[in-house]
RNA sequence: GGCGAGGUAGCUCAGUUGGUAAGAGCGUCGGAUUCAUAACCCGGAGGUCGAGGGUUCAAUUCCCUCCCUCGCUACCA
C-alpha cells in the first residue's frame, strides 16, 4: 500500500438531468472525500476528480421534454451540481463537464487510438431511422409496443412496465418520438469494443485484486462467468462527442465510452502535469461509485484503458451499496429524495451533520436506510451530546479556571496516562481503518476518542479538584484540552467544517495528520478562543417538516409523471378491428419457471380458451377464480413458455405499474359481450 | 427460474481463517453527578447470530436444502 507516489481518487461523474441528493452523497462523494482529505492531511500527492456527465439520451429528452436545448439544460444542472458539493464541502480539485473542448479532445482521440491501433470491430445493423426529421433514433426515442407484456408504451431499450431490456427492433409498432411517424430500418455501421476478446485480460486484472469488496468482486464476477460481449462505442445521436472519422456522419461516441475518459480530460485541465496521475505506475488510481456502476468501472474503463495500453488500471474501486430513505427506494422520477440543495437551504451551517449521518450509516456493505429521525438521533445524542458537550464543558472549565489560557500538565496520575494512551492510539485505528475505506468504523473510532474525553473528565472532576489541588486541574484540562485539539485533527476528513470551528475555538492553525496522536498539540499558556456551541439541538418540528415535505412532495409529483402522453390517432376502423370481450376466468396457475405469468382459463363466452397473462406479481392465482375480465380474443395466438396464449387480458396499469383488472361493473354484461 | 449481495439485540449496523467474542452506537430501565445544549459517567435488561439438516471433540462462523430482502437477468401478445 506504501509503494505508491501519488494518487488519483475520481468519484462518479453525477449525470447533469437533475441536482444532487443523499443517496449520491453516501454512495460516492462523500467517502472520496473523506478519502481524499485523509489523504491530504497525509501530505500525499493526490488529485481528486469529478465533472458532470452531459451526454447520452436522457439529456436530449429532457431537453425537449422543456422546450430547450441539450446544452441548456447541461448548463444548468453542472453549475448546480458544482455549487452544490462546493457548500457541502466536497473538496474536488476540479469538477469539470463532459461538454468541455479538452474533453472532446481527449475522448475523440482516445477513440482514435484504439481505431487506429484495429481495436475494433466494425459491424452494420439495423436501426430505425426518421425519415421526416432526416436522422437515425436512439432507443429511447422510439416507442411502441412491448413484445413481452403488450405495454403499449415501452421504449426501445426497455419497457418500463415489465422491466425487460429490449432492442428497439424488439417493439410493435414502433413510432418516433420525434415525429410521431413510423420510422424505417435502415443499415448503420457503428464501432464495437470486442469484451469478448479482451475477456481474459479482464480476469486476470480482477484475479488480481482478491482485495476488492465481496459485492464489487461478486457483480464482476457474475459478469464474467456470463461472458462478455462486444459492445457498441458508438451511437447515431447527435448530442455528445462527434466520432472523428470520415464518413461518420451524425454519429458520437456512447455515453459510456466518453464519460470516464471525462476523468482524465478533467485531470488534463487541471494539470499540465496529468500524464503522472494517469500513466505512472506508481500512481494509485481509486474510483469510487456507487454499486450500479460497478461493470462500467471494473470491467468496460479497465477494457478501453488496456486497450489503449498506455494507461494505469484501478487499484481499487470501493463502491458503495444504496441508500434508502424513510424505507423506500430513493427515486427521482417520484421525488422520493432529500436534495442536498434544499437541506443546505432548510439546515443552514448544518453541512457537517449531514456528512456525519451519511457517513455514520453509510451503505458500506449493504443497502442502508436514512431516516429523518436518525439523522435527528445522530445530531442530538452524538454529535450535540458526546462531541459537542465535550468541547463545550472543557472549554467553559478552561475560561472558568484559567481565563481561557491552556494550563501547564503537572504530574500525571496513572488515569491521565491511561487517557495519553487512548490519544495515542485512537488516530491509528482511524488510520487502518480509512486505509481499507471501512469509513463508518473510523468516524465511530473519531468519536471515540471524544467520548474518552467525557470520560475523562467526568472521572477525573476538575471542577472539584479546583478547591484543594490545582495542580490537578491544570493536569486535567490540559489533558482535556489535547483531546479537543487532536479531534480537530482526525475530525477533519469527515467533518471540516466542525474542525474548522474547533480550530478556531482552541485559536490554533491547521495541522497534518501526523499531529494525530500527539499528547502536546497546544503549549503551555496558548490563549484559547471565545466559547460557542459545535452544534445546536434539532427540535422534533423541523423534522416533522422534512418528513411531511417528503411525503407531500411525492404525491404531488406522481400522476403527472406516471400518466402517459396520448398515443398518435387511430381511425375507427382501426379500432374496430379489435375484438374485445367479457369474460371470467375459470382456474389459474402458475406457469413453472416464470415468476410473472399465470395460465390462465377464461370462459369468453365464445369458448373456453387458455390464456397466459404476466399478473402472478400481484394476483394470487387462487384469489381471482371468477374474476371477471375485458380480453382481446382475436389477438393472434402465442407461444409463450411453451404454452398456446389466445387472447390478452386487458388491464389497467397505475402509477406504481401495478396491474388492475377492467372489470365489468354491472352483472347484466354477460360473458361474450362486446366491448365497443 | 438463473446469477450476485445480504438476513446478528427494540432500531441502525460491526464481527467470526470454526473453540471464553456473541459485540458497538442509539433507544430503554436503574443508579450516580451537576463543569456541560435534561447533556456527561456507571450499571442492568434484550439475541437458540433467517429456518432445517450435515461435517466436527466444537459452528453464528464450513457444506447442503429451504424461506425472506435488495440488485441484475429470464418469462409478460
Amino acid at each position: 500500500m506504501n509503494h505508491f507516489k501519488r494518487y488519483t481518487v475520481t468519484a462518479a461523474l453525477p449525470y447533469a438531468n437533475g441536482p444532487v441528493h443523499i443517496g449520491h452523497l453516501a454512495g460516492c462523494y462523500l467517502p472520496a472525500d473523506i478519502y481524499v482529505r485523509y489523504l491530504r492531511a497525509r501530505g500525499r500527492d493526490v488529485v481528486f476528480i469529478c465533472g458532470s456527465d452531459e451526454h447520452g439520451v436522457p439529456i436530449t429528452i429532457k431537453a425537449q421534454k422543456e422546450g430547450i436545448t441539450p446544452q441548456q439544460v447541461v448548463d444548468k444542472y453542472h453549475e448546480q451540481m458544482k455549487e452544490t458539493f462546493e457548500k457541502i464541502g466536497i473538496s474536488f480539485n476540479i469538477f469539470s463537464r463532459t461538454s468541455s473542448k479538452t474533453h472532446h479532445e481527449t475522448a475523440s482521440a482516445f477513440f482514435l487510438n484504439l481505431y487506429n491501433r484495429g481495436i475494433f470491430e466494425e459491424l452494420e445493423t439495423d436501426q430505425y431511422f426518421d425519415e421526416k426529421k432526416g436522422q437515425f433514433l436512439a432507443d429511447r426515442y422510439i416507442t411502441g409496443t412491448c413484445p413481452n407484456c403488450g405495454n403499449t408504451n415501452a421504449y426501445g431499450d426497455q419497457c418500463e412496465k415489465c422491466g425487460s431490456s429490449l432492442n428497439p427492433t424488439d417493439l410493435i409498432n414502433p413510432v418516433s418520438a420525434l415525429s410521431g411517424e413510423k420510422p424505417v430500418l435502415r443499415k448503420t455501421k457503428n464501432w464495437f469494443l470486442p469484451l469478448d476478446k479482451l475477456q481474459p485480460k479482464i480476469e486476470e486484472f480482477i484475479n488480481g485484486h482478491p482485495e476488492w469488496k465481496p459485492n464489487v468482486l461478486g457483480q464482476c464476477k457474475s459478469w464474467l462467468t456470463q461472458k462478455l460481449q462486444p459492445r457498441a462505442m458508438t451511437r447515431d445521436l447527435d448530442w455528445g462527442v462527434k466520432v472523428p472519422l470520415k464518413g461518420a456522419g451524425n454519429k458520437v461516441l456512447y455515453v459510456w465510452f466518453d464519460a470516464p475518459i471525462g476523468y482524465i480530460s478533467a485531470t488534463k485541465e487541471l494539470t499540465p502535469d496529468w500524464e503522472k496521475y494517469w500513466k505512472d505506475k506508481e500512481t494509485r488510481l481509486i474510483h469510487f461509485i456507487g454499486k450500479d456502476n460497478i461493470v462500467f468501472h471494473c470491467i468496460i474503463f479497465p477494457a478501453m484503458l488496456m486497450a489503449h495500453g498506455e494507461y494505469i488500471l484501478p487499484d481499487n474501486v470501493p463502491a458503495n451499496e444504496f441508500l434508502n430513505l424513510e424505507g423506500q427506494k430513493i427515486s427521482t422520477s417520484r421525488n422520493w429524495a432529500v436534495w442536498l440543495h434544499e437541506y443546505l437551504n432548510d439546515f443552514p451551517e448544518k453541512q457537517d451533520v449531514m456528512r456525519y449521518t451519511l457517513c455514520a450509516n453509510a451503505p458500506e456493505t449493504k443497502d442502508n436506510d436514512f431516516t429523518w429521525k436518525d439523522f435527528q438521533s445522530r445530531n442530538n445524542s452524538e454529535l450535540v451530546a458526546i462531541l459537542g458537550n465535550f468541547v463545550h464543558r472543557t472549554h467553559v472549565l478552561v475560561w472558568k479556571f484559567f481565563e481561557g489560557k491552556v494550563p501547564a500538565s503537572v504530574e500525571y496520575t496513572k488515569n491521565d496516562l491511561a487517557a495519553l494512551e487512548e490519544i495515542k492510539k485512537i488516530p491509528q485505528r482511524i488510520t487502518e481503518a480509512i486505509e481499507t475505506f471501512h469509513f463508518r468504523d473510523a468516524l465511530t473510532e473519531a468519536m471515540n476518542l471524544a467520548r474518552t474525553g467525557n470520560k475523562y473528565l467526568t472521572e477525573n472532576e476538575p471542577w472539584k479538584a479546583n478547591l484543594n489541588n490545582p495542580k490537578r486541574v491544570q493536569t486535567v484540562l490540559n489533558i482535556s484540552l489535547q483531546i479537543c485539539a487532536n479531534l480537530s485533527v482526525v475530525l477533519k476528513p469527515f467533518m471540516p467544517f466542525t474542525s474548522e470551528k474547533l480550530r478556531t475555538l482552541l485559536n490554533i492553525a491547521e495541522s497534518g495528520w501526523d499531529a494525530a496522536g500527539n499528547t502536546q498539540l497546544l503549549n503551555e499558556n496558548h490563549q484559547l478562543g471565545k466559547s460557542f456551541m459545535l452544534f445546536e439541538r434539532i427540535e422534533d418540528e423541523p423534522i416533522q417538516k422534512q418528513i411531511d415535505k417528503l411525503h407531500n412532495s411525492m404525491s404531488v409529483q406522481m400522476p403527472n409523471k406516471a400518466i402517459p402522453a396520448v398515443k398518435t390517432p387511430v381511425t375507427f376502423n382501426e379500432f374496430g378491428k379489435m375484438d374485445i370481450r367479457i369474460g371470467a376466468i375459470l382456474t389459474a396457475e402458475r406457469v413453472a419457471g416464470a415468476d410473472k405469468l399465470l395460465k390462465l382459463k377464461v370462459d369468453t363466452g365464445i369458448d373456453i380458451r387458455t390464456v397466459v397473462s404476466g399478473i402472478a406479481k400481484y394476483y394470487a392465482p387462487e384469489k381471482i377464480i371468477g374474476q371477471r375480465v375485458c380480453l382481446l380474443v382475436n389477438l393472434e395466438p402465442r407461444k409463450i413458455r411453451g404454452i398456446e396464449s389466445h387472447g390478452m387480458i386487458l388491464m389497467a396499469e397505475n402509477s406504481d405499474g401495478k396491474l388492475i383488472f377492467v372489470t365489468p361493473a354491472e352483472a347484466d354484461a354477460e360473458n361474450g359481450s362486446s366491448v365497443k
